[in-house]
DNA sequence: TTATTCAGGATAATCGTTTGCGCAAAATTA
DNA sequence: TAATTTTGCGCAAACGATTATCCTGAATAA
């Protein structure tokens, strides 16, 4: 029913150790002749063996399995990028865990001990929290891990990200272009350093344009919430803005929200433009521009920089 | 540095054996004394031991891990889906290895194969093709299989889904008592089970309400394009309906495209009733009538399904 | 002819757990 | 006191692969 290298062995009549070197292609290497590896390989193939997993692991100490920690896989965004790591990785014959820590660094602890504990060869995280402590001695001591989307600016840790720099201060610009002057930008979360990379970029955008006294930052969440609130206050505000940047897809659904209860119409009373793509910004009335984040090619380039350390040593 | 279970062993000076029972809670089934057991646990959690998964599926059999098999973990539902289920079993000490199947019956085989050899305990899909053989012999001879979403009406393997005929007669009859009567529904893929259990709770809902003369289905896909082209063709025929039922949110868009650039708008011209919810909906102009399915119970419910299998076995 | 070298592969240890079996010493019973 | 049972735990064999080391016979060299 099982296959294992000493069934082979026995029907063979053949050591476990040539068979084994034979089927990780270590025949010349180790010297073993042409006819035994062809008789070993057919026989192999024969009987369909494939070798245990735990048993390999078990001796090497690698698995051929690398730890996927996402903040909310259910996220459109991670969503994208977890699916372009899972087919690449898949394709270079390794294995995904999955780990959804649900934005809470406590349970981000908890996913990290889950993963080592399953000897993960490498770890790619799109980390919550600012600790990056933790992710370093990591990729110090243990796994190589390399970080998406999310960053520490103070940890050697290789990472993947868009230029979210530039994506807000292009999309300032074009704002700006468009004649606007009063245009407030709708932030997620402070600690997060893919915000403070476009709350800067939106910042400089205005100040190069000699703006800087027209620098309106509001709001501290990646949510929808935080998005309507915002908006509500601005609505209420003596100085209503003109143009509304909002730094995710989350903040801009609570913004359309705001501004249609207001019976408010976009553009005709407001601009607004978008960080994050998503397919439905198209089909909205108006379609939102958006600064459209490259999802596939981050997660591409995330797996491929983290498979090329693993082989490397 | 790395902790085993000889390590505690040696510096106890109590056998591994006796260890892995107290840690494994078996201390009293084996009539271990209160005091070593109570040596045991403190010593483990003073070195914080982890046992190592490899050498205990090696030994057991087991690897507390579960296959995830998706058709595309980017597409929200199935990331809800997805999201949903990692949760739940990761609360319960299981494990996810994720397999995007890119809804291909080629990789689906593939991934089957690489979840197998992980010798995964378990194995939850969305399966892709309607080939049922291939997942029914694998949970008649290997690891329970729990489907969720699309399924197979001929084979013995249980399911989670949703009530998708209730659903699509429940849209159907909406629009019915709005007054439509010229309702065309934009099918997706005519083979999968859960668009044939939509389709036909449209026929019903029109057919029991006495106009099952004017049953109109069209389309062949779940894709932006099948929506965006049959709604053109609808729009240039010479009896135009008043009302649409999409299967799905992609082909919902694609219907949304092609009214817009029609110049007509919704609801005016057109009513539009959709399955698969989607936050967006919302704040679409105006937001869009639909089916929701609720994806968070679906995962638990699969979850929990499977789970109580593995006990039980 | 004898000493080397090399081709070709076998042996056995090892990875870290789990678990069937066994075996003392203590407790109980006769 | 002797026989029996119970308590408490250790021994050692798996699980299935990898790999350092060793061995044998033949070919080559001296």
């Amino acid at each position: 029913m099982k296959e294992t290298l000493s069934s082979i062995s026995k029907r063979l009549g053949i050591s476990t150790a040539t068979i084994s070197r034979v089927l990780s292609g270590k025949a010349k290497e180790y010297r073993i002749s042409d006819d035994t590896a062809a008789l070993v390989t057919a026989e192999a193939a024969r009987c369909e063996y494939v070798p245990s997993p735990a048993a390999q692991s078990l001796r090497t100490n690698k698995t051929r399995t690398i730890g996927l920690l996402m903040p909310k896989v259910s996220n459109p965004y991670f969503a994208d990028i977890s699916s372009a790591i899972i087919s690449k990785i898949n394709s270079e014959g390794y294995t995904a865990i999955v780990a959804d820590t649900m934005e809470d660094v406590k349970t981000q602890e908890n996913c990290i001990t889950t993963l080592l504990s399953h000897k993960v060869d490498g770890i790619i995280a799109a980390p919550c929290g600012s600790d990056s402590k933790k992710f370093e001695y990591i990729n110090d001591h243990i796994v190589p891990v390399v970080l998406v989307d999310r960053y520490f600016d103070d940890a050697k840790i290789s990472y993947v990200t868009s230029n979210n720099y530039k994506g807000a201060f292009d999309a300032t610009s074009i704002l700006l272009r468009n004649g606007h002057r009063d245009i407030v930008c709708i932030q997620g979360d402070t600690k997060s350093l893919p915000n403070q990379k476009r709350a800067n970029g939106y910042i400089d955008a205005l100040t190069e344009a000699g703006f800087g006294d027209k620098v309106a930052i509001v709001g501290d969440a990646f949510s929808i919430q935080n998005g309507y609130l915002e908006t509500k206050l601005l609505l209420s505000s003596a100085h209503r803005p003109t143009a509304i940047f909002a730094l995710s897809y989350t903040i801009l659904l609570g913004v359309i929200k705001a501004i249609k209860e207001a019976g408010l119409s976009i553009p005709e009373d407001f601009s607004v433009i978008s960080f994050d793509d998503n397919i439905s910004l198209d089909y909205m009335t108006p379609p939102i521009s958006r600064v459209a984040q490259a999802t596939d090619e981050m997660g591409q380039l995330a797996a491929k920089m983290l498979l090329n350390r693993l082989d490397n040593k």
